[in-house]
DNA sequence: ATGCAATAGTTGACGCATCAACTAATTTTC
DNA sequence: GAAAATTAGTTGATGCGTCAACTATTGCAT
């Protein structure tokens, strides 16, 4: 067992991508914790608070709060199921559906940065790594297990 | 340009983490902010502020307040530099050289459990690619440029 | 159908990390 | 050698994420 240890990294580039992001995001107005909110929605819009929380693996207060920014900041808006009144579906506005190229367009940015240098071969086998690790994370004894 | 960014991947696994080694160290009395420091002094103790701060990419505020946890917790003390009088120096206790084996240990096998079923090979790549990134995030030249 | 468990979301409290502004000590510059 | 610039560390304010406790709605059991 090495003493190097990938969590040292993970950690850093977490920090650090942060840092970036929100200021790349910040002429929008938005924030490094709301932009993931945004991409997930552009991929299927009308998802539920609960079902955006366990696809960022969020803790479900951190998006109510999150999306109570979004609302204010005119970029989403919330609605109740009808069927289940428990779950509020969560819609693009106008406004981020039309500077979705921009915003996307500025994070990525900072995706290219970090991999610059790095063949895409070898990006590939790392973002398959640190796919394979996340789902470690579900099928996993320790969040039960501790003491 | 694939939409498949390696940044949520890495945002998940650092919180991921947080909450395991927040657990796991619970009986210690430690949190996942303050055990990187113990691991940077096991290395190497006698650092400054400073470079612990550059060397775990981590604003010296926080440092400042995690130095000073530590030291509460009597884990480390803190000696002013005879030379440059501005630098606060950082020594284990002897309590901190005792639990060493054990906190590592806790600490370690969230490595093990995430990298289940990653071949060693794979691991190194995996570990190579974002230890480049890290590098790359130095030389950028976004935190100046932005606006 | 009543009652109990599970689920979706909210709120309050807390710890963590950043930023900006500050103090104190040191180094540089002229 | 005095003034200016740099460096190390601290403090206050703010946003983020977790946890625990709570409300409201739905599903399930008998």
């Amino acid at each position: 067992m090495q003493h190097k240890s990938i969590g040292r990294l993970i950690s850093i580039l977490h920090r650090q991508s942060q840092i970036y992001t929100n200021k790349a995001l910040k002429e929008f107005s938005l924030t490094s914790a709301e932009y993931p909110f945004l991409f997930a929605l552009y991929t299927k819009e009308g998802r539920t608070q609960e079902e955006l929380s366990s696809y960022l693996y969020i803790d479900k207060a951190a998006t109510t709060r999150i999306i109570r920014s979004l609302l204010a900041k005119g970029y989403v808006t919330r609605v109740q199921d009808g069927l289940d009144r428990r779950c509020n579906r969560i819609f693009l506005t106008e406004k981020a559906k039309q500077q979705q190229e921009e915003i996307r367009g500025r994070v990525m940015q900072w995706n290219a940065y970090i991999t610059e240098g790095l063949d895409d071969e070898t990006y590939q086998n790392a973002f398959a790594a640190l796919q394979k690790m996340v789902d470690q994370v579900e099928n996993t004894p320790l969040f039960e297990n501790l003491e």
